[in-house]
RNA sequence: GCCCUUCUAGCUCAGUGGUCGAGCGACGGUUUUGUAAACCGCUGAUCAGAGUUCGAUUCUCUGGAAGGGCUCCA
């Protein structure tokens, strides 16, 4: 039997025990508050939940020692899970004052299924089965982890639900295991970061997803700004600036303006003008690409800006940088013959590779891409014309089987005007969000009547291909804050040494230090304060600086620094040309 | 948007129906230091508004903001 299949059946034994912790949390539940309605209780990714309706009552996390200590009394009578087939209407009956199992109940017997019981000691639930043999003995390490709202069947129409989390292991040290490395998530969560190193603020005043950018922050900001736009430049990019404003028949032209309304902020008027705050960048590109002729010989054109746009998010998605509503794509559209597209993605891909490189990130373990396909029985939501989109999947499909790229298609996820290619992180609490796109665009080209003159002097339409190449740099910003934890490698640090002058007769060389290496293109601080060196040390250890120059008597007199890493490495003293090169060498390594 | 929780000083956190307390920080001073916290002093806050009350930071309501969720189907 290979690694795999055996990864599998662990899982699924994994999934067993814990719908069977769900199962014995709804009898808890049951037993403490009889009047409660169950709904569903499946096993997740990292545990269980149960969905309740509890009527009047306020179930809360304070009740949770309570509903565990029940737990623990009633698993004990728990031999085994017993299995009853019954009828529709035995079914009905047992459940009839809870309108969900019966929508479930009426559900299931429509598709057809078996309508099952499962009884444990007094406690019994529709269920289609998937326990474990003996709870009494393997129902012991579980632990409630929080209380949620949810929609009974995920939909917002339907009434909010009380749902509870939980967690359950097959024994004790796998457990504290998850519970540990959910702690140290939290410490690097971006938003705890942000706030102790200083990079970002929020303000009432100003608003809800509307981050504020401290120097250190900008500083962070500024340099991936760069090193994109080099990037970008080397690479055959053209850049361009374009407004954040426009009228909003740009926006009926693009088409955009129907499937993106509600996340749009509202019109203003001014004058006789519609004007709206782009929510994305691609119309303003396509204008500027008519604004005159183009031959063939010039394409692809490859338009690319820090682009600044904004979305009206709902307000419990935004989170700290990761979701806010004014962002600045690191934008592009790349204007080219059909049959060049192919080459033009790779291309694409090919930066997107370098850039995650840059940022430590190895390809099939920290990202992978998703091939993101439309929907041809969905006429709504995406732009008709079957044999477009045939090609159009088929060429992003090719793509990634030729790059050998790791990646998993998902129906249903393309923008309206084509398909796409996602680059998917894995963040730090292990879950998968879209940080860079890549949308091969057939329909745009035909709205805006793009064109190029052909080598036979006719008139032809090109492709768009719209990408993103490091992303929002919001969300870039937030995602590396986690990926570094804060100690970002010397090329991204805000601050890359703090000089550190024992006592005040060293301050003067200090600050000639300090000159010299901001001259040489470093960002140095010299902490002038009057404090002991241990406690500078501390604080620029704590402020996760790269690096820290001590200068007391013996470097005054010797004309050198003694250099100490933020990992507490002791490099000794070395003149401040070896330092240099020093930190030259680590910020070209990108270390 | 919706459900639950939270909002006390710049930060982390106490506490209370009757003039809110600490540590760190900031500031002033003393000290002039050798690889993760010197000493003394001082400054500074109940998210906003309304209501109940003799009196509200505490209770109620409205608003703002933050956090956990709202995909994972009996």
């Amino acid at each position: 039997m290979n690694g795999f299949l055996l990864k599998n059946m662990e899982q699924e034994q994994l999934d067993h025990l814990r719908h069977s912790c769900a199962h014995l949390l709804a009898a808890a539940v049951m037993e403490l508050w009889p009047n409660t309605k169950r709904t569903i209780g499946p096993a997740i990714e990292n545990g269980f939940y149960y969905d309740f309706d509890f009527g009047d009552v306020k179930v809360s996390e304070v009740d949770f020692p309570k509903i565990e200590a029940k737990m623990l009394e009633l698993v004990g009578t728990w031999k085994g899970f017993e299995r009853k087939e019954v009828t529709k209407a035995e079914a009905i009956k047992f459940f009839k004052d809870n309108e969900y199992k019966k929508e479930l109940i009426e559900e299931f017997s429509k598709e057809g299924q078996k309508l099952t019981l499962f009884t444990s000691g007094t406690y019994t639930d529709l269920c289609r089965g998937g326990h474990c043999t003996h709870p009494d003995k393997e129902l012991k390490f579980f632990d409630l982890l929080s209380v949620a709202g949810a929609y009974w069947r995920g939909s917002e129409k339907n009434k909010m639900l009380t749902r509870i989390y939980g967690t359950v292991f097959p024994t004790r040290e796998g457990l504290d295991d998850y519970l540990s490395r959910q702690e140290e998530a939290k410490k690097r969560d971006h938003r705890k970061l942000g706030k102790e190193l200083g990079l970002f603020v929020f303000s009432d005043l100003i608003g809800a997803g509307l981050p504020m950018l401290t120097p250190k922050g900008a500083t962070i900001r500024r340099i991936l700004e760069r090193f994109i736009v080099d990037e970008e430049l080397k690479r055959g990019y053209q850049h361009v600036v374009t407004p954040p404003l426009a009228k909003v028949d740009l926006y009926r032209t693009s088409g955009h303006y129907p499937y993106y309304k509600e996340t749009m902020y509202p019109p203003m008027n001014v004058d006789e003008d519609e004007l709206i705050l782009r929510p994305m960048t691609c119309p303003h590109h396509f204008m500027l690409y008519k604004s005159s002729p183009h031959s063939w010989r010039e394409l692809p054109v490859r338009f690319a800006e820090l682009a600044t746009q904004f979305r009206y998010e709902k307000s419990g998605e935004l989170s700290g940088l990761m979701r806010v509503r004014m962002f600045t794509l690191a934008d592009a559209h790349i204007i080219t013959q059909p049959e060049n597209a192919k080459k033009e993605i790779i291309a694409v891909l090919d930066l997107i590779d370098f850039v995650n490189h840059r940022f430590g990130m190895i390809k099939g373990e920290d990202y992978r891409y998703r091939l993101s396909l439309g929907d041809r029985t969905e006429t709504k939501k995406y732009f008709k014309d079957d044999a477009a989109w045939d090609n159009a999947e088929q060429v992003l499909r090719e793509v990634l089987e030729e790059t050998e790229a790791p990646f998993y298609e998902a129906p249903n996820e393309a923008a309206f005007y084509g398909p796409k290619i996602d680059v998917q992180i894995k963040n730090i609490a292990g879950h998968e969000e879209t940080a860079f796109t890549v949308q091969y665009d057939f329909v745009m080209p035909k709205r805006f009547d793009l064109t190029y003159v052909a080598p036979d002097g006719s008139l032809k339409q090109p492709v768009v291909i719209h990408r993103a190449s490091i992303g929002a740099i919001e969300r870039t910003m937030a995602f590396l804050i986690e990926h570094y934890a804060g100690a970002f490698p010397v090329w991204l640090a805000p601050v890359q040494v703090t000089l550190i002058p024992i006592a005040e007769r060293h301050v003067a060389t200090a600050q000639k230090m300090a000159t010299e290496l901001k001259n040489r293109g470093i960002r140095v601080e010299t902490d002038e304060k009057n404090e002991p060196m241990g406690a500078k040390i501390r604080n620029a250890t704590l402020q996760k600086v790269p690096f820290m120059g001590i200068i007391g008597d013996k470097e005054v007199a010797e004309g050198v620094i003694s250099v100490r890493t933020r990992k507490g490495e002791d490099l000794k003293a070395m003149s401040l040309e070896n330092f240099l090169s020093l930190l030259q060498k680590a910020i070209e390594h990108t270390l």
